[in-house]
DNA sequence: CATAAGTAAATAAACGTTTACTTATATTTG
DNA sequence: CAAATATAAGTAAACGTTTATTTACTTATG
């Protein structure tokens, strides 16, 4: 029996991202991905169902589990409230800078309501993606180190900047001097640390 | 001479909006609008040269413009900064939550490379949107009340949460009970103010 | 050599857009 | 002041292209 060839597969989820954020989410078609990874449309449907199912995978492995896996890199439910958000506000920086291409699907997650739903029945399903930050954020609520608020509204208040930096940080990119430097985010960071601790 | 049909121009604009926010912008097609629309979809074409004009000027003046229009009601530059950023927060709550469809796109902003574009451009063109705004982060910049940092980034910090709490909103009116009310909101606000203000 | 991985080419459906024609109305004319 | 006219708005149907997916076949390897 003829191996699958993992290259192959990788190739299609390295170039399938690649696309959604040079030519965005609506113009990915399978034709065209197949032609940029230099396979036939059919190597696709052998690795995945349909197209919907190749972009939930993209989505939830490829983007949101590898994100979570950067985030929670050196990161201890037990840390002190300010070094354990200094933590995940700086790997999230570090591994976007480096993963553009997942920032951009990442950020597809807010719109496109296939994702939407995949991102929900997967946190029902599995358990909650990133449920260490959420256990962290309760802890430190019953220790009254910071204000009570449900998870929902913790990551707003905490994690929804980072991403908006995040944003910034490409588009500057493209203008002659990037102001988004890893000291402006540790400063933002200790400004939402700031609000929200009591 | 036959006058154009406002009513068929304002029916294409709320339709198309709510098909990019049920179905997404990747499902939105130029026949599936003038079929809902009730329209020949050569009347599409009478009104827009093509899909991008439709869904750029759906995004700067249907979604962008509105939003504009209705985030500075009753907001003054000269405000007390807690009051200013109070109003411009119940603003786009209320706004946002009797405008569910210009929601969707607004969030299609930040991954759809062709409306990112047109934003950026239009943001040079035509002088920026959101201008008092910045304006006022400027002042209390100057005035020393609130730390030092870009625009982009006391956008990013003094408004990104209220965005992903409208998004939260949203998916909790699928769920049993509503936790986004407008006194969280008010809550929230105080962390970001608390957080800004030295 | 059995078998799943892979390909090239084809399928029907849907896509954005256009063609050829009809309709409604502001203006001109009788 | 009403009928005629000019013209852009509108329609139904079609255009060629691209779409997601499949068929019929070939290839590589346990």
């Amino acid at each position: 029996m003829r191996p699958k060839s993992i290259e192959k597969e990788q190739a299609i989820r390295t170039i399938a991202l690649k696309i959604i954020h040079e030519e965005g989410l609506e113009n990915l078609s399978m034709q065209k991905l197949a032609k940029a990874a230099n396979i036939s449309p059919r190597t696709i449907y052998i690795k995945y169902a349909d197209k919907e199912d190749l972009l939930i995978k993209l989505f939830i492995d490829e983007v949101l589990g590898e994100y979570e896996r950067a985030v929670l890199e050196n990161f201890d439910e037990k840390m002190d409230f300010a070094e354990g958000i200094r933590r995940v506000w700086l790997n999230t920086f570090r591994y976007f800078k480096n993963n553009r291409h997942a920032f951009a699907l990442m950020q597809y997650g807010n719109s496109s309501p296939l994702l939407n739903k995949a991102f929900k029945e997967r946190n029902i399903q599995e358990g909650q993606f990133f449920a260490p930050i959420h256990k962290f954020y309760k802890t430190n609520i019953s220790k009254k180190i910071i204000k009570n608020f449900p998870v929902e509204v913790c990551r707003a208040l905490l994690m929804s900047p980072i991403f908006n930096l995040m944003n910034e940080y490409f588009e500057h990119l493209d203008r002659p001097k990037q102001i988004i430097t890893e000291k402006v985010i540790l400063e933002s960071c200790d400004v939402v640390i700031k609000g929200m601790t009591i």
